[in-house]
DNA sequence: CATAAACGAACGGTCGTTCGGTTTTTTCCG
DNA sequence: CGGAAAAAACCGAACGACCGTTCGTTTATG
């Protein structure tokens, strides 16, 4: 699949994911309209990725925030309870859609050497589209408390894991190498990761997502597919 | 060659480091007794890259960071003259070094192949004993004011050209399968940067520097190497 | 006793956060 | 329909805490 084609099957539009951020965070967000808090929730969180994507979150005053996003101190102040709260508002966000977009690609299919590719594709495709997010996701994980701390972590150990289950699947079908399938499937997501790590690199060579997926593909299934 | 056969090779200790950073910047740092001035930027270095790598190098106060190293405020202020400051010279330190290492392990070798394996080995061992820095430097680098910041892009670039040249070269020799150079490369240093960017994960699954090394090497060996 | 080094209180500025007041939108009744 | 009352949303000055940095004083060295 191309990557337009993806973009459009997963439905993804900025409105939707504040919207499900606001349901989920009902309690704390003071705004009763929906239709005002999707749409000034959609501001905020923009404008929250661009300027901790740009200087980090730590640098980022709740000042700059308020300009960037067009609302006043206290007007921020009825969306999110603290700063701290908005940094878990992000990660949470963006998991959740990670965990379902990932599930929906893989359910139903068997063929492990498919099943690896259309892991790698989702994944990557995926952060092309949410590619703020992944890089913030990133860069901010260790700034963030004990317990948003510990949810990052699994996260990442989960993604890793549909991989290296995948890669053990193959091995015992004996169409895949006997390869370590937890290293295996931490290498790959290395890879996955400088597409939205290093992404101002291949922006300046002209390398597209669907030309990085293909290659990334070629090099993994050299490695681990039998040769006959 | 092993981890440890390298480490011992190098003799990188953190006073000799120290000492270089202190002759080159003799004029901003205001202690006069080398030996002095050495003991203590250890301990300013050591802490700084310490509570950095803990929580982000914005959120380290140059309180943390006086009473981490021992040394009151004023003290701290006869070694650096600002905080951004800092950011620079632990930088510029490390750049150094890993220009330097990475070209004397790879000075009089031909064989693209040896070559290859020796680039990827010594780099990821540099990045065990310097770790600390690798760490620091990758995530600091959008935090750098722009001089630094581009010096860094520069640097990260250059080490990518090392393993680009070596492929190339070996693809003219018609060692290596006919691939593109700088995704290659891209791809190899992105695998590199997870030992020192995932540590806590290699760490808990005990998984050492050379296995590490092997693994990817096979890796990559594997997709290069023409197959006969 | 002279010089080098270390000290830590003090300064102006910015931070996250609050809150009393104002504006905008919705509701509802004559 | 119209406009006043009620509710919702927004505003920005103000607060205490903490920040990076300075500097007059004290301590250590040789």
């Amino acid at each position: 699949m191309k990557f337009e084609a993806f973009r459009k099957s997963i439905r993804l539009s900025k409105e939707d994911i504040s919207r499900s951020l606001l349901e989920e965070n009902r309690d704390r967000i003071k705004i009763k309209k929906e239709k005002v808090a999707v749409r000034n929730l959609v501001k905020i969180l923009d404008a929250a990725l661009a300027i901790s994507n740009a200087k980090g979150f730590a640098s980022m005053s709740l000042r700059d925030l308020s300009s960037e996003a067009g609302l006043s101190m206290g007007a921020l102040y009825s969306y999110i309870s603290s700063k701290e709260e908005l940094l878990d508002m992000i990660q949470q966000q963006g998991r959740t859609v990670v965990a379902r977009i990932m599930s929906e690609n893989l359910s139903g299919i068997n063929e492990p050497a498919e099943k690896l590719q259309k892991a790698i594709q989702a994944h990557l495709y995926l952060s092309e589209v949410l590619q703020p997010w992944f890089y913030f996701s990133y860069m901010e994980t260790k700034n963030l408390p004990r317990e948003a701390h510990r949810k990052a972590i699994e996260s990442e150990l989960f993604t890793e894991g549909i991989f290296a289950d995948i890669i053990e699947a193959g091995m015992a079908k004996g169409v895949f190498r006997q390869v370590d399938p937890r290293l295996s499937a931490a290498l790959i997501k290395a890879m996955l990761q400088d597409w939205y790590l290093k992404r101002w690199k291949y922006e300046r060579r002209k390398v597209t997502v669907e030309e990085y997926g293909e290659f990334l593909m070629d090099l993994v299934l050299s490695y681990i597919l039998v040769s006959d």
